[in-house]
DNA sequence: CCGGAATACCTGACGAGTCAGATACTGTTC
DNA sequence: GAACAGTATCTGACTCGTCAGGTATTCCGG
């Protein structure tokens, strides 16, 4: 389809138009996941990578999670998991200490104020989720539609050990 | 449906559950766009943010570009304009020159080289759009999938300058 | 046990964005 | 035509991430 000068025909300049168009629209969902953050940064007053954290944790249930697990989910270096979890213990959401049984690890764990946080930017989000994600898709498309989203993220996550 | 107390229900807290996992879906879509802005950095060597710009002045068709108007279309600060097209220029991708009727005006263009680059890495992203984000979607689903997009980019458009 | 690989976290230097406040021009009003 | 508001861009100080290279601890083979 493609000849091998590496010079684009014409055809295939209007394919890559419409394609890219597909691409743009990437941008929106992007867009829309930078409204959700900026929401709760502004409710709640953490940053949004904070909120992925104290849900992290929430989950965990009152155990400690040691510094790697919070790197991990997160799509952040340990260097920069280190700070973020540094800035979370001076505003008081979570505490570290060091795990008995390795002296390596840090566990962190959520403080009464880091629940309380965490408990109502849950809320909060849910309500920006259901508003700005759930309510403007007719109801009929929403499963066919988050599947889809599920299929590319699977191929997402297959993509990414390869780029980093 | 909800009581006034501010204390969550069972209910309530299941419903935000179910509605926070689709939330994190729009993760998947964001990972989706890391992805496609890294492949572009490593195959072209630019940054994503350099890639919009080439696309911008692209369109544009030749006719020089105030600052402005590309600090519009990014999610960028006018100061943050600045400093990336300062680098662009830097890389030799594109050049600043003083608009004749209005002399605050900076109007950028691009240079042989940028328009180069622009065709490449326009190629390059419409492939991996292709590969990442058409190819895995049931072509069934394909239309439908982008019109819902569309759907919601609309309704973020809406909100954003509410948030900035 | 002891020395070296592996693991978990931290840190210094840096890059790239934000924000608020210059700076430099334009257009308008009296 | 001088004062003044408005507009376009730039800049200094800062924040928050990355990367590469520590340091401390654990694990393991000989």
């Amino acid at each position: 389809m493609s000849d091998d000068t590496g010079i684009a025909t014409a055809e295939q300049a209007a394919n890559d138009a419409r394609v890219l168009a597909f691409g743009r629209l990437l941008g929106a969902a992007n867009r829309l996941e930078y409204i959700l953050g900026r929401a709760i940064e502004e409710e709640c007053g953490i940053s949004h990578l904070m909120f992925e954290v104290l849900l992290i944790l929430g989950r965990a249930g009152g155990e400690g999670l040691p510094m790697r697990s919070i790197a991990q989910e997160q799509v952040l270096t340990t260097g920069g998991a280190t700070r973020l979890v540094d800035r979370m213990e001076a505003a008081g959401l979570v505490s570290r200490e060091p795990a008995r049984d390795d002296r390596r690890m840090q566990l962190v764990r959520l403080t009464p104020l880091g629940e309380r946080t965490a408990v109502r930017a849950a809320r909060v989000h849910a309500e920006n989720v259901q508003r700005y994600f759930l309510d403007p898709l007719p109801a009929a498309h929403r499963e066919r539609f988050a599947a889809d989203l599920r299929t590319l993220s699977h191929c997402a996550r297959d993509m990414l050990p390869r780029l980093r």
